[in-house]
DNA sequence: GCACTTTCATTGAATCTTCAAGAAGTGGAC
DNA sequence: GTCCACTTCTTGAAGATTCAATGAAAGTGC
């Protein structure tokens, strides 16, 4: 059993607390501006960026890195707002697709502005591109680790 | 309005995708051996470090970074688990100590190893030295940008 | 002492997440 | 075609978090 040495336990605190805080102010602030936490956030961003701005239930979770559960809920919110609808998948009965609705588009065009302000003056006003890069890195290098890669193991939970 | 570059969001893509993964992870592996999410495990570790084992409410909801109201729930429920006590505070009627007790640090003791291990596979076993030091070195940055660091501005919320 | 402001900590309601279970469809073996 | 294992997505309940409001004590100015 091998402990952290100092230097990782120092970094270990860091990250627990800057990713705390980011979280944290993110949410905030998207709460305030947008009406939504940041992973609902993310949803649609992710939905506006795909081509016909429809997505399977499956994979929007896959991207966005959240369980199939968390996905369904927070589409039924979404839902409600009016800012996601739901469609039968043509070609598996089983599936649904989640479709980002114009009115779920203008609020992402009226909230992207101040969601990029927050997203910079928390962090890339604040390092050099050098350690924008090495963030990048990093962070790949651990998500790369805890994504089961192998294709198709069940890929979370 | 400035927008991110092509390498920021790239770097923002894949820190999110990290941190939602690894908090998952976590989340999840000290849920199964701890019976407890990772905040409260580190609620329960910053009480184990402190002179006495006890603290001001207020003074562990800024060494975590989190909201006093969150504390307040998650102690209530710590109590519940006889792993934290409430103390009155002898120098301010307000004041209130978590105390950890000492089922609580045998917690601690018997399922630290386990998560250390989460830690280092997840992270420092695939960082190179200098990356853990970049990782410190960014996440001090970008916390240090969200604390009001004025001393006694309201510090969260 | 007295009014006023601030700080400490908690509470309840609304919202979000997790977990386990379950309904329905798919696809391969035979 | 039938059986069986697997995938897709949803659901409800339990637990966690946020937000606004509150009571109580401490500090401040006079």
């Amino acid at each position: 059993m091998k402990w952290l040495t100092e230097e990782e336990q120092a970094s270990w605190r860091a990250y627990v607390h800057a990713t705390t805080l980011l979280e944290d102010h993110l949410d905030r602030q998207l709460q305030r501006d947008a009406g939504m936490p940041h992973m609902y956030y993310a949803l649609l961003t992710t939905l506006s960026d795909a081509p016909t701005r429809r997505m399977r239930m499956t994979e929007l979770a896959q991207q966005t890195k959240i369980t199939r559960s968390r996905l369904s809920h927070a589409v039924t919110r979404l839902e409600k707002n009016g800012w996601i609808a739901r469609e039968d998948c043509p070609s598996d009965r089983r599936g649904q697709m989640a479709v980002l609705t114009d009115e779920g588009y203008a609020v992402l065009v009226r909230t992207a502005p101040g969601h990029v302000t927050a997203v910079r003056s928390a962090i890339f006003d604040r390092l050099t591109p050098e350690q924008v890069q090495q963030l990048g890195e990093i962070s790949r290098i651990i998500a790369e680790g805890l994504q089961p890669e192998g294709a198709d193991l069940p890929w979370l939970r």
